[in-house]
DNA sequence: TTCAGTGCAAAACTTTTGCAGTTAT
DNA sequence: ATAACTGCAAAAGTTTTGCACTGAA
């Protein structure tokens, strides 16, 4: 099945209609294989697609991830971030809240977790992004001492 | 200890000082006993500190969250949402990303987790009030029928 | 004292909304 | 055909910033 099969079956599935629009941004944020902003796809599809709005953007991204094409990544106060969903690349995000240094984790530290929750509450975490807000080591042992700014 | 001397504590440690609005914003965050936003603390804490800015609010939060005071709570589009820290009642929350719907889950659905990533990694997971996104049940067994909003 | 913190005012930025025209189904 | 989707334009809402003054240490 190909990307735009999937793109098409995905949305479908969940009543929603297929177009150009939500084509590119897919295939925009799909490129940027990194955690994207609202703006970075924004100005990268609208090369594709000259007339694009941002509200067409805001309102692509809210369709494509009910439909589970996107992770919509959870921030704390920052803008909107996602990315594709890609099953083939499970991994979580460990975000230290001094510093705002960020580093992955394997997902099979946390898989044990979403499974438990699964069984127990029939409720099912989305697992490809996890992103997990704490403190680093370093700015732990700073603590005591100094005033870190990110 | 009591809760003023927590927060002169917890605040010099990181290098920071005590004033009149740090004070007031941190009461007023205690007893609003869920998750408060940046414009709910600003409104009940004017009442307290009349000629309060709502800059100052958003200063103080960012002061209160390095000093281990508050959380920041992962929001996922939303504007900043927080809550005091408090170790006595560990939980996390499940946000469904299909229809908005919250609940929680006792802390030690997650606890060993934290405790491996903390062993593993020298991260320490902020646990009082982790939140986790996906679908829940309801959603998930609706989605090949129908289209739901939030 | 002195430098961190505050209020004020303005600006920047992000997100949402209504509506008329367009398009996928 | 018809309901969903889009672009446009405007508004609403959120967060940040510079600066002069104040006050905690």
């Amino acid at each position: 099945m190909s990307c735009g099969d999937q793109l098409a079956s995905d949305l479908r599935r969940g009543g929603y209609r297929v177009t150009p629009q939500r084509a590119v941004i897919l295939e925009t944020i799909a490129h940027l294989d990194r955690h994207s902003s609202v703006n970075e796809v924004f100005e990268l599809a609208k090369v594709r697609l000259p007339g694009l709005d941002i509200a067409t953007v805001y309102r692509t991204l809210e369709t494509l991830h009910k439909a589970g094409l996107v992770d919509l990544l959870s921030t704390s106060g920052d803008s909107m971030r996602f990315s594709l969903r890609d099953r083939s690349n499970r991994h979580g995000h460990m975000h230290c809240r001094i510093c705002g240094m960020e580093f992955e984790i394997p997902a099979d530290c946390f898989s044990k977790m979403i499974d438990e929750i699964k069984t127990q509450y029939d409720f099912m975490v989305d697992g490809d992004h996890l992103t997990l807000g704490g403190i680093c080591g370093d700015c732990r042992h700073d603590t005591l001492t100094r005033k870190t700014k990110s």
